[in-house]
DNA sequence: AATTTACTTTATAATTAGTCTAAAGTAGAA
DNA sequence: TTCTACTTTAGACTAATTATAAAGTAAATT
């Protein structure tokens, strides 16, 4: 994807192309694999792969835009932190309470037996299931 | 349950039954429901409810002492502070984002279809289902 | 192209949940 | 009763996140 490739997608989705935001999107979404990322880490790569200081405020702004247009998913866990996935296919996640590594789970190898249906006014957005895991104590 | 019942079951679990551990079970047990809250939820209602000026350092410990022997779960939320449960039952949750209004869903109401296999050399602990509704906007 | 306007970024302050600490208090054993 | 280990406490501290207000910039307007 070319820089001008981003350009397009943030307008057409209503965001300013900015430095910023087109440099977060490079790192973010030029890449092989998705990958799960803290907003320190995103912060971080920045300014070590990318060469570019950006304001901790700004890395949230932009990744706050970005989860409203569907560009990145947040991950909810027990964690303190919060964590965010540039894989916004609809898929869950093994997660390891030690270690607080995140592991996607294949959207095919796990499935709601059934669905209950929500308290009365209200609707389902999205369904989050978190498989916690552990090292084995050998 | 008197509070006899409360110091034998603190007792009986190895933590010492202090004054401010027997408050909170009356606090969390005597009650016709289950219920969810947060850490600073239960600190107010001690002090207005029961009269009892506990130190938040102390209602931090206490919860954690209480979730190792297994009195209280802990629900993990895309959120910044954590939730309690004093249902202790193996369940699952709506949250409702808009209003951080968390509701049991009845454990026979859902079912994973098929578990995947956790990472090599990892096993399950448990598992979170969150369910994340809205109000319908009407 | 210059001007204007609204949106962005920035550094920093403020907020908030949660943990740590060290001193004072207390349950239970001796 | 005395001692010891466990608890509680207030307050300092940390880390994640949000708010603020000034400076910067994209894009619309002239």
């Amino acid at each position: 994807m070319k820089n001008q490739d981003f350009i397009n997608k943030l307008r057409n989705s209503g965001l300013r192309p900015t430095k910023q935001r087109i440099k977060i999107c490079e790192a973010l979404f030029n890449t092989e694999k998705t990958f799960h990322f803290t907003v320190n880490d995103l912060a971080k790569m920045m300014q070590k792969n990318f060469n570019e200081k950006i304001s901790l405020a700004t890395v949230y702004n932009t990744l706050h835009a970005f989860k409203k247009k569907g560009y990145v998913k947040e991950i909810s866990l027990g964690n303190d932190k919060s964590y965010f996935d540039t894989n916004i296919s609809s898929h869950h996640h093994f997660f390891d309470t030690k270690t607080n590594e995140l592991i996607d789970i294949d959207s095919s190898k796990v499935e709601l037996k059934n669905i209950p249906n929500p308290p009365k006014g209200k609707s389902i957005k999205d369904i989050d299931i978190v498989i916690n895991v552990e090292n084995d104590s050998q």
